[in-house]
RNA sequence: GCGGAUAUGGUGAAUGGGUUAUCACGCUAGACUGUGGCUCUGGUGUCACGGGUUCGAAUCCCGUUAUCCGCCCCA
């Protein structure tokens, strides 16, 4: 009987992070401090919500016509009758927790970030699964366009700290539900009689949702919109000046970015700015975080009228291509400082306890488990890049010593009482 | 949901209808009877599973499963 991991989804191992590859559990810790140091700097506190809420919460928030409700979700009953499903998004969960924290009576604005694994239900290929995790942020209680800008630029600061500087980032405004079906009107009055030559999933989507024909990639559909009007151009008078002065704070953070008049995104819940940043060194799933302001969510949900702001990254995607372009991060130092090695069976219990003692004094330290040769213990030390190895065999026992070589620089080794031994590898 | 590919040791590959499946890396033991990084030697796999063709299949065919990749969509 075999066992793998459920379908798309993978494990991330503590391989040596050097390798190639991007599933070393170092290289995701790498990217999570780097994270977690920019939120610092930009004021944001950590939320952790569970995995999984319940179904309505998504399908409220997200639209029941996106692809994501409608065939994407991991649902299932609970014992007790109720349907659950594992978050396909970050948003959602972070503002019921908001909300049912009332953490809007602590400030008029709430910096929230988050670290959490996502589930949809999709066909897997490079940069898309079935789990993955995103790195995201939320910014609630500010109708500012500052702040708009201000998310934006944690998320590229983000990537810039990661070594990405290849990015691109797209804007684009969706209005609200003030102006939003006035250029609803004007778009289907633009397609209606193209609808002939456009590919069936864009027929569907005039009906269901128009906005999203623009965010087709066949030509059919491409050619057949040439010229379509944009929503840019039929913002209303809010909006408008709101998209303007996000521009312009971008412009004065030195924040690229080139407008996309097709940029939808695939929530229902975005107004005003929607944004996503891709990267040229992915293949097909080339988005490597968006987001976007979400004004009525937080009401449409239960909560107070608050606007909000926010984005998720993909940490995968960020992986890959740092892993394609072979940009190296910061790794932590995983190397122990002393291994003990070994020799006859009353070193045993002496090593355990001086073990003990050297990692008592914060002095990281390791010995072998599988009763190997010396020469095979001093060969582990090696691999695993200690700085000295201890070496304790009958000879020193009865000397009360180890045997102490430094495995690094010069070599040189030298008998160590055993009582000063954690001294010793102090100070040197 | 649709389409394309691949499945050989712990890993990456090679070969090939017919006696013991090749190479490298890794792991392990030894050469060096208490010492790493170099070198050498040995060990480490019945070639995903099921069925078919055949005197004979790891090699050809079909199915299943798994994985990878593209479309859709998105992180």
């Amino acid at each position: 009987m075999k066992y793998s991991a459920p379908p798309y989804m993978h494990d991330v191992l503590p391989t040596e992070p050097q390798k190639d590859g991007w599933l070393h559990a170092a290289r995701w810790r790498a990217v999570e401090s780097i994270f977690r140091e920019t939120c610092r700097h930009y004021g944001y506190k950590e939320i952790r919500t569970p995995v999984m809420e319940s179904t309505e919460l998504f399908t409220r928030s997200i639209g029941e016509g996106t692809d994501i409700v409608s065939k994407e979700m991991f649902t299932f009953t609970d014992r007790g009758g109720r349907s659950m499903t594992l978050r396909p998004e970050g948003t959602a969960p972070a503002l019921r927790a908001y909300i049912e924290n009332k953490l809007y009576g602590e400030n008029q604005v709430t910096k929230l970030y988050y670290i959490a694994t996502i589930y949809r239900y999709e066909r897997g290929q490079r940069g898309r699964y079935r789990e993955h995790q995103q790195t995201g942020i939320e910014a609630l209680g500010s109708a500012d366009p500052a702040i708009d800008a201000e998310v934006i630029a944690l998320a590229m600061e983000f990537y810039r700290r990661l070594g990405l500087g290849n990015t691109e980032l797209k804007l684009n405004s969706v209005g609200c539900p003030g102006c939003r079906p006035d250029y609803r009107e004007a778009l289907l009055k633009f397609a209606r009689p193209k609808l002939g030559q456009m590919s069936e999933d864009n027929r569907t989507r005039f009906e269901v949702n128009p906005l999203r024909m623009l965010d087709s990639k066949d030509e059919r559909d491409r050619s057949a919109l040439e010229g379509a009007p944009r929503l840019m151009d039929h913002l209303c008078g809010d909006c408008r000046g709101h998209f303007d002065t996000v521009k312009s704070y971008l412009a004065s953070l030195n924040v690229r970015f080139t407008l996309d008049a097709g940029l939808v995104r695939g929530f229902d819940y975005y107004t005003k700015t929607a944004f996503e940043i891709v990267s040229p060194d992915l293949g097909s799933q080339n988005a490597i975080g968006g987001g976007g302001r979400y004004d009525g969510l937080v009401e449409e949900i239960g909560g107070p009228p608050t606007p909000g702001i926010g984005f998720g990254i993909g940490t995968e995607r960020c992986l890959l291509v740092l892993d394609e372009l072979g940009i190296p991060l910061p790794l932590e130092d995983e190397r122990p400082v002393v291994f003990l090695a070994l020799l006859g069976e009353a070193a045993r219990p002496v090593a355990v306890r001086l073990q003990y003692d050297l990692r008592r004094a914060g002095i990281s330290a390791d010995m072998d488990y599988a009763g190997r040769s010396l020469k095979a213990q001093m060969r582990a030390a090696d691999k695993i890049g200690a700085r000295f190895v201890a070496i304790l065999g009958d000879d020193e026992l009865a000397q009360q010593v180890v045997t102490l070589k430094y495995l690094r620089e010069d070599h040189h080794q030298s008998s160590v009482p055993i009582d000063s031994l954690v001294t010793w590898i102090t100070h040197s």
